[in-house]
RNA sequence: GUGCCUAUGGUGUAAUGGUUAGCACUGAGGUUUGUGGAACCUCCAGCACGGGUUCGAAUCCCGUUAGGCACCCCA
């Protein structure tokens, strides 16, 4: 006896059957349909990466906790690529000579993520990175976040649906350090109170809030409570010159609601990743009480390239996944729920062609191989069932129309296709077949 | 890493602790070697694994494994 091999997938992460790809193909097409018409150009990186690609930026904990990282017969640390941005920063910074500025690049890679798997987050997705390279104006920001909203409508969100919030880092560094006067330390310790604002009761928060701020505390949680951006802005203490982060957020607000785009809101509560955002951060928020959850997330982060020894270069992106992407697409009715089926909806196949009699198989053989220099997707049915069950299996694979040869069609050379739609079947000679298709 | 839940043919499910574990779909074959989606018939295929309780366990208990959900984390 030997152990069979078990039919599962690797732990958190997908087959694609057909029905599946199809699916994933509809929502890439979104992605890739929306981000060209801006003029963005699709770039692609291996995923496989030198291990200390991602120690330089993060941790090493989070590299050897959090990512599949291996060592080669070489004795080289390789990781499966986390993320795509420390790959795109690479691949900038070496030819960052020869390149083009602003550069706009898009790439769909899978990312690999050792985490337990659960609702929403596997250990392997595909996730959008859009990214503009070289504009220092918010102009790169509204043009991100605009993309960002296409992708979001494109799922089938009314603007009620949800909501893009907006901070800047520069702006929490402020308040943290200059009007509460925290160290880097303690100012990392609140970022983190702050994310998790919704998660904690209000007594754990207040008494992490305490521990850090003091009798200060107070003040915080009343600027924190805002409730819009002018209440925010007037509980700051008052500065000669407007803060940065807030005129950068006004601009943003207004400038994106120029472009018809108004459900952008202040939140001065998203923070997002704590080293790697140097300006602007935003979300895109499902406000579907169901599922309230982030869409999208990105940022400017104008450093990330100064890993490579180089000067600055300015850049802001995003990404979206496609695990929630199909969520979405299932909740506002773009694409079907799944209903367990095998095979894809539309058939990428025009014509089955059935055989009638194993002896006029070459025949069959070159009607297709002559009708595919015309530009038809055809296959042949080679199971020498009966043709009744070939019928039917056409059917069952959702291909349009067949055409079976016999005796009959062999000898007058006039074929019968029927539509397995309709079910009408038309005689027709091979040259008058393209009349029918497409 | 922690907690909770779940586990019956390929899929979806049924079975007061008591017959040979039932049904539907799928698959294979047939009624029907030239026309599918219908009907009927036959066949393939299952209690995740290991212990325990009991005269008797798919059912109750314990452990293991796997999966889901939540926490942690989310670069």
């Amino acid at each position: 006896m030997f152990n069979k091999l078990s039919t599962e997938s690797y732990k958190g992460v997908r087959d694609f059957y057909p029905a599946d790809m199809a699916i994933q193909k509809k929502i890439f097409g979104i992605w890739r349909n929306i981000v060209e018409k801006y003029g963005y150009e699709e770039y692609g990186a291996s995923i496989l990466e030198p291990a200390d690609l991602y120690r330089a930026k993060t941790g090493d904990e989070i590299v050897n906790e959090q990512t599949y990282t291996f060592t080669d017969r070489g004795d080289r640390e390789v990781t499966l690529r986390p993320e795509m941005t420390p790959s795109l920063a690479r691949m900038i910074a070496g030819r960052r000579r020869e390149l083009i500025y602003p550069l706009r690049w898009y790439s769909i890679p899978n990312l690999f993520r050792y985490e337990q798997p659960q609702r929403g987050r596997l250990r392997e997705h595909w996730q959008l990175n859009v990214d503009i390279f070289g504009v220092d104006s918010i102009n790169a920001e509204i043009e991100i976040i605009n993309i960002a909203y296409d992708i979001t409508r494109m799922y089938g969100l009314s603007d009620t649906d949800f909501e893009i919030r907006v901070n800047d880092r520069r702006l929490m560094d402020y308040i943290t350090r200059d009007v509460f006067g925290l160290d880097e330390v303690q100012a990392k310790k609140l970022a983190k109170l702050i994310d998790k604002k919704d998660k904690l009761q209000p007594q754990n928060f207040e008494l992490v809030g305490r521990e850090i701020l003091g009798d200060k505390f107070e003040q915080f949680l009343t600027l924190l409570n805002s409730e819009n951006f002018e209440e925010f802005t007037s509980r700051l203490p008052q500065t000669k010159e407007e803060h940065i982060g807030l005129k950068n957020i006004k601009a943003i607000i207004a400038g994106l609601e120029k472009l018809g785009i108004t459900n952008v809101i202040f939140d001065q509560t998203l923070m997002r990743g704590f080293d790697y955002y140097t300006g602007i951060v935003f979300e895109v928020y499902d406000k579907n009480p169901a599922n309230r959850r982030s869409i999208f997330g990105g940022g400017r982060y104008d450093d990330l390239l100064s890993l490579f020894g180089n000067d600055k270069i300015s850049a802001v992106g995003f990404g979206a996944g496609d695990v929630i992407a199909k969520d979405l697409m299932e909740t506002y009715g773009s694409i079907p729920k799944e209903d367990g089926s095998i095979a894809q909806k539309g058939s990428s196949t025009d014509i089955m062609i059935c055989i009638v009699g194993i002896e006029n198989t070459s025949y069959a053989l070159d009607l297709a191989q002559s009708l595919r220099l015309k530009g038809f997707r055809i296959a042949v049915d080679l199971s020498g069932k009966k043709v009744g069950d070939q019928i039917s299996n056409a059917g069952k694979r959702n291909i349009p129309k067949v055409i079976c040869i016999g005796d009959e069609e062999v000898k007058t050379g006039k074929l019968r296709v029927k539509d397995l739609d309709g079910g009408e079947e038309v005689m027709m000679m091979e040259e008058e077949i393209q009349k029918i298709i497409k």
